[in-house]
DNA sequence: GCAACGTAGATGACGCGTCATTTATTTCCA
DNA sequence: TGGAAATAAATGACGCGTCATCTACGTTGC
C-alpha cells in the first residue's frame, strides 16, 4: 500500500471527494506510516510463521479464545471481538479447523449457529508462540518509545478508529 | 493481526527472545494500533477497489512509475523504492501486465533484466483514482490531526522503520 | 399458520503475498 | 579463458481476504 503522492498531474476535480493534495509534510508522514505498517506486519508475520507455524490471524483468534473462560465462542462473538468481515472469519475458522487448532461444535439453543472451541493443540500452539511474538512486538514497537509516546500512539489510533466507525454507520456524506 | 496479550499462562522462557509480557498500557496501545491499521487498510482497499478497480498495491506501483520522468523503471529499482519482496513484485507486475496497466520491455544493456513501462491505461487509472484516494486518506488519517501530531506520527513511524532496517541487516554488520 | 424478513454461517471465485525453487545472464577472478 | 558466484527476474504451491451468493434457521405480524 502506498500513498496519494502526486500521481501525475496536480489534478483536482474529484468525484465528490475532497481532493486537496497532500502537502510535503503530510506526504512524508503518510509514506512513512504506510511503509512502517507494511514492514512491521511482514516482520510479525514472518516471525510467527517461522517460530510456530501460526499466522497473525491465527494468533488473534487464539488469543480471544484463550481469553474466554470456557475457551469457546460463537463465531459472531468472535467476529464482534475481532472486527473482521464475516466471510473472512468463516474461511479462517475453516482453515484453523483443518489444522486442528479449533473445533466446531453444534449449538443447541440456535440451530443456525455453532461454537468454536479451542483444542489442546491450539492451546499449545499459542502458548509456544506467545513469548517470541511478544519479544518481536517489544523489539520493534515498544522499545525506544516512552510511556507518553505509547499513550499518544494509542490516542491517535483510537481517533482514527472512531472515524472509521462513524464512517461505516455514518453520514451518507457528499450529497453533491 | 492481534497482539501478544496474555495467551494463557503467564509464561516466560523464550527462544532467545525477550519475553517480558506487555503491561496494561502497552497492551491497549498495541491492540488499538493493530485494529486501526487493519481497518484503515481495509477501508483504503475497499475505496480504491470500488472507485477505480485498483488495489493499494497497484496504486503504489503506479505512483512510482508516474513519479519517474520516462515512466519506466527496472523491476529492481521499483523493488528498492517499494521495499517489497522480489517475488511479490514479480507476481504483481505480472498481474498488472495482464490487466494492461503496465508493459514489459526488454532491456538491451542487461539481458537478464527488463523495464516496466506505464501504459496509457495505467496513467488514466491512477489519474482517475487519485483524488478519491487522497480524499479517503485525508478523511480518516489527517483530518483531526494537528501539524505536531502528524510530525510526531512520522517520527514514530521512522523510528520503527529504522529498527526494522537494522534488524534486516542484523547484528551481523553491514559490509559497506 | 404462514409469508416476509432477519440472522448465523458457509462457499466459490479470484486477486494478493510468501517461501522455495528455477532460469538466464553477468561479473569476478584464478 | 573458463568456471564459480552473484544478480535479475519468473514461477509454482499454498494460505489469506474480499465480494457475491447461498443455505438454513429464527422472528414477527397478520
Amino acid at each position: 500500500m502506498d500513498g496519494p503522492s502526486r500521481p501525475g498531474p496536480s489534478d483536482r476535480a474529484a468525484s465528490g471527494h475532497d481532493a486537496r493534495w497532500l502537502d510535503a509534510d503530510e506526504q512524508r508522514a503518510w509514506r512513512a506510516y504506510l511503509r512502517m505498517q507494511g514492514r512491521l506486519a511482514a516482520a510479525l508475520n514472518r516471525q510467527l510463521q517461522l517460530e510456530s507455524g501460526l499466522s497473525p490471524a491465527d494468533y488473534e483468534v487464539l488469543v480471544h479464545l484463550t481469553d474466554t473462560p470456557e475457551a469457546r465462542l460463537r463465531p459472531y462473538e468472535l467476529q464482534w471481538a475481532l472486527q473482521w468481515e464475516q466471510s473472512r472469519l468463516s474461511h479462517h475458522l475453516t482453515r484453523m479447523r483443518r489444522r486442528g487448532l479449533v473445533e466446531r461444535e453444534e449449538c443447541s439453543e440456535d440451530g443456525r449457529g455453532a461454537f468454536v472451541v479451542l483444542t489442546e493443540k491450539g492451546r499449545q500452539a499459542i502458548t509456544a508462540a506467545a513469548p517470541g511474538h511478544v519479544g518481536v512486538v517489544r523489539r520493534f514497537f515498544f522499545d525506544g518509545f516512552s510511556r507518553e509516546e505509547v499513550a499518544l500512539l494509542e490516542r491517535l489510533s483510537t481517533r482514527i478508529l472512531d472515524r472509521l466507525d462513524n464512517a461505516d454507520a455514518g453520514p451518507e456524506a457528499d450529497p453533491r
